[in-house]
DNA sequence: TTGTAGGCGTTATCAC
DNA sequence: GTGATAACGCCTACAA
């Protein structure tokens, strides 16, 4: 049953293969007579034929396959957006091969020949750095490509990211609200337009709500891990410059500042409110369960492969660039400053 | 620098085609002069050119490419898992094609439809159900398939799991050995190996131990979910059977018992001890962290690449069954039974 | 409306 | 050791 060709099936309905070829072909359905699409659908069902999309795609040059490259896959935050990324693949046909770069540019590089290799139609794309200019020189190339959860800076690419700016101001204004006026922001790498988008709301919602603008208070991680977080959450504890709240770049960060906590004996929120960015799955599951900006991760893939499908469809293409809705979501990490319960 | 052929680079090293292909493979590589090789791999890089996969695909009827069946990528149980077999397929020139099914059979039929219509060379398979033929059936028919994670009854397939005999047994005893006497199993759903293994570890532990073999204390979830697992240990609680632990088929049932608990103002492990299985990524975090079976994600995925590579080699075959260890990751959530800490 | 035939880029089987 | 040639299964002008 696996080996049929349009010739098994136009030898069964009496036709030549050509013929079968159009029938099967919903653009071209038409331009077969009624009667003979009957025969030849029948022919198909009676011999469990299936097309072999490796001669289609020799034939047209179209694999209908697209690339997913993303930093890792054990990281929560992107198995949601895969899933929405093969939600809407599904509905066209194509499929995702999915590969994971441990943001590391060497692997990246490999890993992207290797997908072009293969006849990728198109790119999606979540590994985006600032300053790096591949994909735009991809894209000039020819190849397609949609860039998800990162941007890059004023590359005429399509892109669709979370509204950074939008959600920091929600989070400073919540702990403003709550009584804090020095906020440690451990912010994201900047080669990264997620670290600098999150950075730049940080700045402006603390101008905005009237705190404390102290550059002692913002400091950088090199990379968006838990560990890299303990690290800089530690140093800034031991520095000397005081501050009420975290305001981490990323869940993971601020998962690295539960550890320190931990180890220091030191109560989140009593001691030191935490917030982090994202609403990874799981953090709802922390102790305390973390304050976040829920990020809307199924939708950014969705949205990114949809653009990327219409993308495969146009010659030439505006590309757009699309911010997703965040929301708020206070948990127990997030208190008054100072606020110690009683005992 | 995309659309180049072999003939192209023939014209370049003024050879024909034939030899430019044998030259390429590494195979065939020695039947043709040195002289000419060098000519040609100049020839080649001076080109930029790749083979087109297709066509070779098209021409030795190998894609070169399998499908990865899984539940449900946003259980983090299996992104180490898929980490562990793109390893390998990495290795050996192979790409996966990933599919959830969230172990909807009919989802599941429709995606490995879609994958051998794709010609994939093999299949790896996270979703086997017992009593289910369709794996049997399609390597009858030639499919070349490798189990991971659950196994099929004495299907003659390559099967890779974690050794849950072994796990369970070092966790009885663990919790005999705090002075549990009475303990709930919320066993996972019956149609899956890796829930009758554990299930049938439990019962041969509990005996071991000289623990009480009461039939009232082991229950079936109908799904791997917090939401079952919830569901199932509150009634356990109301039902009247006295338990002062419980032993859940996975983490995230686990995790559904943390909720009950919570929603009860119940603590773990003063009230209630509570284990899991598998050590998912994370539920060291959870509070309290959780005691649970480690089992080698990534080596799984690893293994069942292997086999599945092995076997593509292979004309006829002899199906392996491994089993992977097991450790006891002995955390927050068990502790002595009635052992409330002073206040 | 349908048949014919050429070719997508490779590999493999022949000869030479 | 190398060249010529025929598939692999499909699509698509072009003819009829």
């Amino acid at each position: 049953m696996a080996n049929l060709t349009l010739r098994d099936v136009a030898r069964a309905a009496g036709v030549h293969s050509g013929t079968v070829s159009r029938a099967l072909n919903p653009a071209t359905r038409d331009r077969v007579s009624p009667e003979t699409v009957r025969r030849i659908d029948k022919a198909v069902r009676e011999l469990g034929y299936t097309p072999n999309p490796i001669a289609r795609s020799l034939r047209t040059s179209k694999s209908h396959t697209v690339g997913v490259v993303i930093p890792d896959l054990t990281n929560p935050l992107f198995p949601p957006m895969v899933r929405g990324i093969e939600s809407v693949l599904d509905e066209y046909g194509y499929s995702p091969l999915i590969v994971s770069t441990d943001d590391d540019p060497e692997r990246e590089a490999t890993h992207i020949s290797a997908l072009l290799a293969r006849q990728v139609d198109g790119l999606i794309v979540g590994t985006a750095r600032l300053g790096d200019t591949t994909f735009d020189e991809l894209a000039a190339r020819g190849t397609r490509i949609a860039l998800i959860n990162r941007r890059a800076a004023d590359s005429g690419l399509d892109s669709v990211t979370a509204d950074d700016d939008t959600g920091m101001s929600l989070l400073i204004h919540h702990l403003a609200t709550l009584g804090h006026r020095r906020l440690l922001c451990l912010a994201g790498p900047r080669n990264t337009s997620t670290a600098v988008a999150r950075l730049r709301g940080f700045h402006s919602a603390v101008r905005a709500e009237g705190l404390d603008d102290d550059a002692q208070l913002v400091v950088e991680c090199a990379s968006w891990t838990a560990a890299e977080g303990a690290a800089r959450f530690a140093e800034a504890l031991d520095g000397g410059t005081p501050f009420t709240a975290v305001v981490a770049a990323t869940d993971l960060v601020a998962m690295g500042c539960y550890d320190v906590m931990a180890e220091r004996g030191l109560s989140c929120p009593d001691d030191m409110s935490i917030a982090g960015f994202n609403d990874m799955p799981f953090v709802n599951r922390l102790a305390p369960p973390l304050t976040t900006v829920a990020v809307p991760q199924y939708e950014i893939g969705r949205e990114g492969a949809q653009m990327l499908m219409a993308a495969l469809g146009q010659q030439e293409h505006m590309p757009r660039t699309v911010l997703l809705p965040v929301t708020l979501t206070v948990r127990g990490s997030t208190g008054a400053p100072g606020g110690h319960r009683e005992r």
